[in-house]
DNA sequence: ATACTTACTTACTAATTAGTAAGTTTCTTT
DNA sequence: AAAGAAACTTACTAATTAGTAAGTAAGTAT
């Protein structure tokens, strides 16, 4: 019984604690900005006691991206989400986003690793690359059913309207953090104002 | 005679060379990702050579985004961007974000700083506030002329409009970087389809 | 009871980091 | 010709980095 699955709301375990604490640094401050140091002494361990769960930083990495992608396919997945109507759909995708400035102006995943893409280990890039995919796949689609029954409006194909309008939001997400909330939200209002039919 | 504006097209001076170099390291890897020992090793000098042109890190980052700003200023006032039509103005914008496309896939300085933005030095960071600030009043006010002579169609404000533009041009630079050259050509493609009338 | 596993800590290494101080060479000015 | 400034190199420090090896204590399985 002593499975953490079994703990349901309980205090997380190390292993959980480490790979939160390293989002939280990763979104805000960048991937090449935090040390196992840095996780150790907030956490209250030994940084060996990181290499024990995640032997390289490599590892660590790539733990964060992997977990992202989960959240990403539980969430397209959820009842809440996908039994939507498109539009209503969007909005709960601008929520995600506006979670993000909320949570002290963080960027989203992809916003904080593309400027160092080229330094991260190979199976980071790689699950990088495929949560993207996904998640331009998903929009493509709700943008494609948005359009045919009415509730959103866009000229080109979904597929190219879908990787713009992520590419913005994670944009505007930076935005946010060099300058203050008011691009954000100039930004999405001007997305609300073409989209939205 | 020795004043390097007098040396024209001959090979720059040794600040003028650890400058460049910087450039590309920070556009093609990120600020966090290269250090003074890289930068000496690939320019055949001492890493104290590079201390004495720019002391510290701080000094060398706020030089790289103080050039780029004079680099805007000259080239919004070039009379052969100066003197176009919005449009046209635009599509020179365009070939700015491309040329960076063409040269190994840098991402802009905007993209590069983003994510860091935190771990950077205050006065690298308020450089930072200026060029974008001062690149998105050039291209609200492009946008509105636009719009007024009819080279250009969209709705809502140019100041917020501009903002969504160069935002997209930045994030899809770092998409290139982490997929291919694609997604920038998919997403240029449709600001154009949408922007020009 | 014994063996094994999990989750660490202690103690260390080798490399890299930014930065400094003092000395050297070369060019420029007077 | 002498003095000074510019552009370096040599030699160093102190801090930080990722990573490893060996030990330990507590829980689990047989």
């Amino acid at each position: 019984m002593s499975n953490p699955a079994h703990q349901a709301a309980l205090a997380p375990d190390t292993r959980t604690r480490i790979l939160d604490l390293a989002e939280t640094l990763l979104l805000e401050r960048g991937f090449n900005a935090f040390s196992y140091q840095h996780l150790a002494k907030e956490l209250g361990v030994k940084p060996a006691a990181i290499h024990y769960h995640y032997p390289s930083k490599d590892d660590l990495g790539t733990a964060l991206v992997t977990r992202q992608l989960r959240r990403l396919r539980k969430w397209r997945d959820l009842p809440r989400v996908a039994d939507l109507p498109p539009a209503a759909q969007f909005e709960a995708l601008l929520a995600v986003y506006d979670n993000h400035l909320g949570h002290d102006r963080r960027v989203c995943l992809f916003g904080a690793l593309a400027a160092d893409f080229r330094t991260l280990p190979p199976a980071m890039q790689a699950e990088l690359r495929t949560f993207n995919r996904e998640l331009t796949e998903w929009l493509a689609q709700v943008l494609a059913v948005g359009r045919a029954t009415g509730g959103l409006r866009f000229v080109g194909s979904p597929a190219a309207k879908a990787a713009q309008v992520l590419i913005t939001l994670a944009g505007a997400l930076q935005a946010a953090r060099v300058h203050d909330e008011t691009p954000f939200q100039v930004i999405v209002g001007q997305l609300r104002l073409e989209l939205l039919a």
